[in-house]
DNA sequence: TATTGTTATACTCTATAACTATA
DNA sequence: TATAGTTATAGAGTATAACAATA
């Protein structure tokens, strides 16, 4: 029964992302990519790659659609004139900065009505299920 | 942080389903589709369309998927010659039993080791996000 | 030889639109 | 006219394999 809620509630929420990231132009692939960049940028698209555990060929078409919508920008590696260097530009950053900011208005809209008990109670009980797949 | 971490928790138990799955020669899609026509067959193709969300056409393909793999067999309408007729063979109550009773070992996994107390708070939890989005 | 990123190709999931057979 | 399901077409996400440029 809480199996069955916990992979509902997430359909509910990632059905609202997944509307909210349209409005940038983005899909939740493109947008965990755009995250991935925002989180180690600049980086080459093999070290994207590795940390979405997907393709480098997957990798070009994400990039592709960043870099079209003009979210992060291709250059030259330093060092390595096979690699290339991917980074933010400024619309990405803004777009990042919205994207952690709704996230924390709706992860206020969901939990603050909890009490500071029940929302520990509920963050163990999440924490006790990544440690059996990952233990 | 708990937002992340029930969507981490759900990404886990959704790559180990679809493992599972795999060993079934099923999909994500395809095993959500033999799991509506199990809750209510025999029914329509249109029928199933509804219970997924999904457009006919794509109902088409997940049919022939199933059905091709031997999960499900399509047949007449009684009353109209216009519409299909979906129903479970044996293969697919078999397949179905299986994947009720991998759901319920995962969730004893998962969730045997809590304090009623933890488990209390979650089951809220989530049910106040599906609130949240219902209501 | 090994690595980076691309082109070529393919499968799955999804959608809309046009069409056929039936209601 | 309306409905059930299909063919036609398309976009997105994913994969493997072969290849060019570079290390």
């Amino acid at each position: 029964m809480t199996l069955d809620m916990l992979l509902r509630a997430t359909e509910l929420i990632t059905e609202d992302m997944t509307t909210a990231l349209r409005a940038d132009g983005l899909t939740q692939a493109r947008a965990k990519a755009l995250w991935g960049v925002a989180a180690r940028a600049p980086l080459t698209q093999r070290e994207l790659a590795d940390a979405l555990e997907v393709t480098p060929r997957n990798v070009t078409t994400l990039v592709d659609a960043l870099e079209e919508a003009g979210f992060v920008a291709r250059g030259s590696h330093p060092d390595d004139r096979r690699a290339i260097w991917v980074d933010l530009t400024k619309k990405g950053r803004t777009a990042v900065a919205r994207m952690e900011k709704a996230a924390d208005q709706l992860a206020e809209q969901l939990f603050g009505g909890l009490s500071p008990e029940e929302l520990a109670a509920a963050t163990r009980a999440l924490a006790s299920v990544a440690e059996h797949f990952t233990a």
